[in-house]
DNA sequence: ATATAATATTTACACTGTTAAGTTAGATTA
DNA sequence: TAATCTAACTTAACAGTGTAAATATTATAT
């Protein structure tokens, strides 16, 4: 008697059939230009059924954010395995998160920006990938912390100090793409190493 | 024959009207929950008369954007007077920044999230309020470099790292309300001294 | 008073997210 | 096997969107 497994799966593959298409809308021609029937057209099914397998748009691009959340963790947690100096390791993983967000700046930009547009009330959720993305950067900045690396011992202060210099440039460096900036990989790797030997001081 | 002048007035000030109905409209609600419709009734006009003034929903973002840069430019040229310390200087022009951005925060956003979505191609276009905001900044890292105050002698690197760091912070502040942040001001302050420390270092 | 120009409105189009009602196909039961 | 139930999907509709084109109104100049 499979046949509840069977459905469960089909049930399954069509949620990720339509995640994927609205990941790949939403990156290639923006959140706010892809419409329900766009994405609908690109599964071939009617626009109502997306809604049998998501609230409405926003909890598709939450879905799809949360997809985004996990590579990046992926790509982090790879990085684990450096057992290096851990103030190199911080580097590194500043580093990470920043080319990341320039290899997919769309992906990026809804994911923290576009989606606190329509999901309010997302701050770390116990559990969520959002919350263990910033307890990997806890580990590390505790790490530096514990090996009186760094001046400051507050993890907290520390690690959202990081956050904000590494969202920062990666931001600037998605929305003005005209803006006259110093060659990329030298802001990127000033900016980290800025904000590393200012913690250290 | 001042009527011609007096036309020209009154043009003037009815495209005020709807910069201004325009602007609190999207402040309280969200760019993308203001309709032109809704920007016509509150003027009193028809939706269409606003197409008489701008050129579409983008362009009129674009002229309240102007705005913002052009209040953000005053408040920080106030601050040209302080002839302190330039790196004490610098401190407070960042402290003004992200101040600026946590007062107005649906402004802010405006600005330098949303406008640069809808708006492509801008670059420091000559003349512009943002080319004088940035101008500003170069110039107080300008007089700290001078002044041997920095390691680094690259005016524009150092702006661009500072303009990173206040941005990143100030953008989540505004997007993640509900993050458990250290107290606002101390991570603020916080933000600021790392990376001015970074760049004495 | 009439012609001309500037300004504002009406109408229309193709699209949007989403709800409610209707349909179909497959599994379960008698 | 035939009837029923249920899950999956579609159709039709609503109220709203940005904006172009055609039309109407008003104020000025002759």
């Amino acid at each position: 008697m499979g046949t509840k497994e069977r459905r469960a799966r089909e049930k399954e593959q069509l949620r990720r059939q339509i995640l994927v298409a609205a990941q790949e809308l939403f990156v290639n021609e923006g959140y706010e230009n892809v419409s329900m029937r766009k994405i609908a057209n690109k599964i071939e099914y009617s626009p109502t059924t997306i809604y049998l397998y998501f609230k409405d748009k926003a909890d598709l691009l939450d879905s799809v954010c949360k997809e985004t959340l996990m590579n990046l963790l992926n790509t982090l947690e790879q990085l684990k395995n450096d057992k290096s100096d851990p103030v190199e390791s911080l580097r590194r993983s500043g580093q990470a998160y920043i080319e990341f967000g320039l290899k997919y700046p769309q992906d990026y930009k809804l994911t923290f920006v576009i989606r606190p547009q329509f999901q309010k009330d997302l701050g770390l959720q116990e559990g969520s990938v959002g919350e263990k993305v910033f307890n990997y950067l806890r580990e590390m900045v505790s790490e530096c912390i514990q090996q009186k690396r760094f001046r400051q011992a507050d993890v907290e202060t520390t690690g959202q100090v990081l956050w904000s210099a590494v969202h920062g440039v990666t931001l600037l460096l998605i929305d003005f793409p005209d803006f006259p900036w110093t060659e990329k990989d030298k802001l990127v790797d000033t900016v980290i190493h800025t904000t590393i030997e200012g913690l250290k001081a």
